[in-house]
RNA sequence: CGGGGCGUAGCGCAGUCUGGUAGCGCACCUGGUUUGGGACCAGGGUGUCGGAGGUUCGAAUCCUCUCGCCCCGACCA
């Protein structure tokens, strides 16, 4: 491509509403442009890189023997009330009529649908194990979207689904997806860990995330470093001590703590460390009040808290809602006296000596032994895992990351395929319901994901397999005959051995074209000034690298069109 | 959905408090000079001041309503 015909239209201003860098870079180097809250145009270089990802998932989806379809993206309400979900989703679910006033949905994810494509046509074992998947456009009314392409509410999505006939089958498929993830962000360039996950609303036994590692990640996971373990918070397993977390005895004691209401107000008071201090919250479990305990250095899971209660809705309890329940303004709740549920983090079981709130406004409790001043509904694990702490499965400590989930595989089991007769006939001629798994991979929020991972001041790094041009090549004087010949003969020479390549043949400046190829962040640059074409060198250069190195002209397109090869070659066998 | 903020030229912003005929930088167009890290000179304004009402002789500016967007939180995959 020659950028003077090209559509790309970089910026050098920040626009206002970027705040993450690949959002900043990909508006600024002409990627993307915003159309609405989280919906965005995807423009000439934009559209490249999302194919070069979309082609590496395809070629290791069907190595492992998954078929691509594609299903609409309108769904009719009649499949999804199937299931239930008709009602269970959210407001993010997008609804519609048509002109018949019939409901439908804008495809959030699509088991129903795959599920119905299934069930018409396989009827037997001999024709499982299946997986479909597709690569499309999915939308989901995101109350809040963010970071451009990173939480968007039009995204593009791969998914697959595979039917089995068993558990231990379905494992298989299961496993097969694994390793074949594992592969497709090798491939895109990609620091990732797989890790384990809830399995959240779409229900099922196992479920991994795909979490690439970047601190603008909006996820929490905690990986051991001894062992491979590694999960969302949400789902970390906690070492379990035999100590209380809080030990120190004594009587229970009122003291006054005047305007403490933080856990660090009241330490900072009292003279007391945080390990010493019960935090109490207020929740509403589908509407009825209860209370946790943690210890205040901690935090709390909320989804072990959802799973304990059973409760399908759970927020924190509004200040005066907390108030009306425990008769406490908050920062000063107490556990002491409590007849609402209280629900204790198994680390407090046996506490004493504790310091927690007294039920009144700027008193506070010393000497609190929990089993003999409270009532306590239950003692579970409830806190959230932390960097540092004990590695539940072996003698390792946890290190924690952010994380930007791109892939996620679920173990379904029959919750799809049972409510809406997906089934097969066994080799005894028994009909059973096939047994599921879905797999799904952010196209777009792994191309955000790679500008996390890879970019510096200047603009984005992109990993040579998924950039949208392999080679950028700058003639730095567009006045001078021979550097605009060199040009146009080494940008002829690459496309014939079959590398992408930007030639900037624009009439700008050096200083603008150097500018521009940094912000792109094609992986390799090649410019062509007259001072050394005069001795007979191009400059090659690495956007990662700091440095140019001289390249004969002699053999350049081969030594070129060789280096991209070696580059990409790292990728897939790394 | 709770809290905060912002909508003025394609982009980034000033002007709003204290009402008086719309401005700066970048980009863009014309001409010239320049050419190794976002050049310079001269000329050119491309705008429903988010929208709708209202107050006023007069509204970007004051009042009411409304729409959109951003940030923090809650929520979610």
């Amino acid at each position: 491509m020659r950028f003077s015909t090209a559509f790309i239209p970089t910026l050098k201003e920040v626009p206002a509403d970027a705040n993450v860098a690949s959002h900043v870079f990909m508006v600024r180097g002409g990627y993307i442009r915003k159309v609405a809250a989280g919906i965005y145009n995807f423009m000439p270089l934009g559209m490249r890189v999302i194919s070069r990802i979309e082609n590496i998932v395809r070629e290791e989806l069907n190595k492992a023997d998954a078929q691509e379809v594609l299903m609409p993206a309108s769904i009719p309400a009649e499949l999804w009330q199937e299931t239930g979900r008709w009602q269970k989703y959210g407001p993010e679910l997008l609804r519609f009529k048509d002109r018949k006033g019939s409901d439908f949905c804008f495809g959030p994810t699509h088991e129903e649908v795959v599920v119905d494509m299934v069930r018409r046509e396989t009827k037997s074992y001999r024709e499982l194990p299946l997986n479909l998947y597709q690569i499309q456009t999915k939308f989901r009314d995101e109350m809040r979207p963010r970071g451009g392409l990173m939480r968007g509410r039009e995204f593009i999505m791969k998914d697959a689904y595979s039917f089995d006939v068993d558990i231990d089958a379905a494992a298989i498929s299961y496993k097969k997806m694994y390793e074949a993830y594992k592969r497709i962000f090798t491939r895109c360039g990609l620091d990732f860990r797989p890790v384990e996950a809830d399995t959240g609303a779409i229900g099922g036994s196992m479920s991994h995330e795909f979490q690439v590692l970047a601190e603008t990640g909006e996820d929490k996971i905690v990986a051991c470093d001894t062992c491979d373990y590694a999960a969302n918070v949400e789902e970390a397993a906690l070492r379990v001590s035999d100590t209380p977390g809080i030990e120190g005895g004594g009587e229970l004691t009122r003291v006054e703590t005047p305007g403490a209401k933080t856990i660090a107000e009241v330490c900072d008071f009292l003279k007391v460390d945080a390990k010493q201090t019960i935090k109490s919250l207020v929740f509403m479990a589908d509407g009825e009040p209860l209370v946790v305990l943690l210890r205040g250095d901690r935090s709390l899971n909320e989804i072990a808290l959802k799973k304990v209660t059973g409760a399908t809705e759970l927020f924190k309890a509004r200040d005066g809602q907390a108030k009306k329940a425990t008769g406490a303004p908050v920062g000063s709740i107490g556990p002491v006296g409590l007849s609402i549920p209280i629900y204790a983090d198994l680390e407090l079981k046996g506490a004493t000596g504790a310091v927690a709130g007294a039920g009144e406004e700027g008193m506070h409790y010393t000497g609190v032994d929990l089993e003999r001043d409270c009532k306590i509904t239950q003692y579970v694990t409830l806190r959230a895992a932390e960097e540092g702490e004990g590695c539940a499965r072996c003698e390792g400590t946890y290190q924690s990351y952010q994380g930007i989930e791109v892939g996620h595989v679920f173990s379904l089991g029959t919750v799809y395929s049972e409510p809406m007769g997906c089934t097969y006939l066994d080799e005894g001629g028994k009909s059973k319901p096939m047994v599921m798994g879905c797999y799904g991979v952010g196209i777009t929020r792994i191309a955000a994901s790679a500008i996390e991972q890879n970019h510096d001041d200047g603009g984005i790094i992109w990993p040579m397999s998924i950039a949208p041009y392999e080679v950028t090549v700058l003639p730095l004087q567009m006045n001078d005959d021979d550097v605009i010949d060199a040009g146009n003969k080494l940008y002829a020479e690459l496309k014939a051995l079959g590398v992408d390549v930007l030639l900037d043949d624009r009439k700008e400046r050096p200083g603008a074209k150097f500018k521009d190829a940094d912000l792109i962040g094609v992986p390799l640059r090649i410019a062509i000034g007259k001072r050394s074409l005069g001795e007979g060198n191009l400059e090659m250069k690495w956007r990662r690298d700091a440095d140019a190195t001289a390249l004969p002209v002699e053999g350049a397109a081969e030594a070129i069109a060789n280096a991209v090869a070696e580059e990409k070659a790292k990728l897939a066998n790394s």
